[in-house]
DNA sequence: AATTTAAATGAATTATAATTCATTATCTAA
DNA sequence: TTAGATAATGAATTATAATTCATTTAAATT
């Protein structure tokens, strides 16, 4: 196994997110992947430990990439409303350039402990960012005294989760950036009339 | 194979429900199920075609039992809000009432192409169900004209499956029904202050 | 250009676990 | 009470696919 991340790497990284997407973790093969990167089967196991680590090493990637912008749209906000919208279309977006990813983390969520522990960690700085918005917008008076945080914040990722899932199983036909800022007015408003 | 839901039926397809809900459909084994329902690996091909169907059985069954819950649940209330709340408290009472349910419900959907299909259904009516609510609190007057059904409907379903999610992931050490007022409140009031 | 080193190959091996089925146990009814 | 029918067993078989490694190919070095 080698050490840099060479362009072979990458290579069979990207085909092995492209496979699990399609048949999951569990049907996807080592074959498939192999061939989807062009190499063969036997080379897979030069760049990684073994199946898990491939799926381990994705998830990892994608996870340190993802929560990088997270934070720097967070930042771009002044006031909570502002943050939460930043952050809200940069998960959309960054889902919707990457479906791939959308799908694996949607639904591989749960089968090696590493990654469990791993996307917790995510999932908990996630929670992090929103618990923070929510303070903030207490403190300016845009958000009500009376929020059970911890309620809120899980209701929120909850939403926006719902609402990457239905566009995966719509074959991500439709436009998911754009359902960022009326997802954002029902939380801030609500349904009622 | 047989034909009649025996007692020993029952007891194979619970045992299933708790394996798969501990080790995920993959990694358990029919030995594991075997074990558990206190019977040989054998047996387990006299009640069931193979392993998959052992799972498709399980979420068609829990699959039709809940939504025949919910339905009564909605039932009950007379305007739009009571309906939601009805539907809300029985959504997250029947998931606390069988984690097992809860946990292969969230993680084990994609599968089985048949699966998924009994799946889009199951979140097809359960979606029915919202639209309906929301069009009578339309009519009533108590939700807003402009409010995008097709994105609130995904945006109600996303967010009590997050709690959900939450839940399980802290192994069901609080009460989940709790959450179904305040859950609702948020979805109708929103969090602005 | 020859030699050494590194990378890649893919057929053979190994591991795992689903499924089968010959045998055994249990039940039923005459 | 026993013959026949039905149900259950679990070791042997089969299927699948991950992983290894002897061999080949390519790259680097002198």
């Amino acid at each position: 196994m080698q050490k840099n991340k060479s362009e072979k790497y990458n290579k069979i990284l990207n085909s092995a997110g492209a496979v699990f997407a399609e048949y999951g973790f569990y049907k996807a093969t080592i074959s498939q992947i192999a061939a989807q990167a062009g190499v063969a089967d036997g080379t897979l196991y030069l760049y990684f430990k073994n199946k898990d680590d491939i799926l381990y090493q994705f998830i990892s990637f994608k996870t340190i990439a993802v929560f990088k912008e997270m934070n720097a749209a967070v930042e771009k906000g002044g006031n909570a409303e502002e943050k939460l919208r930043h952050l809200i279309r940069c998960h959309l977006r960054e889902f919707q350039n990457d479906k791939n990813m959308a799908i694996i983390f949607q639904s591989e969520v749960r089968y090696l402990r590493d990654i469990e522990s791993q996307i917790k960690d995510i999932s908990k700085m996630y929670l992090d960012l929103l618990s923070d918005i929510i303070e903030q917008g207490q403190i300016e008076g845009s958000m009500r005294q009376d929020l059970f945080v911890g309620l809120v914040k899980r209701y929120i990722l909850g939403a926006v989760e719902g609402v990457i899932s239905t566009w995966v199983s719509a074959d991500g036909r439709y436009d998911l950036v754009s359902m960022a800022d009326p997802l954002v007015d029902l939380y801030l408003t609500g349904v009622r009339g």
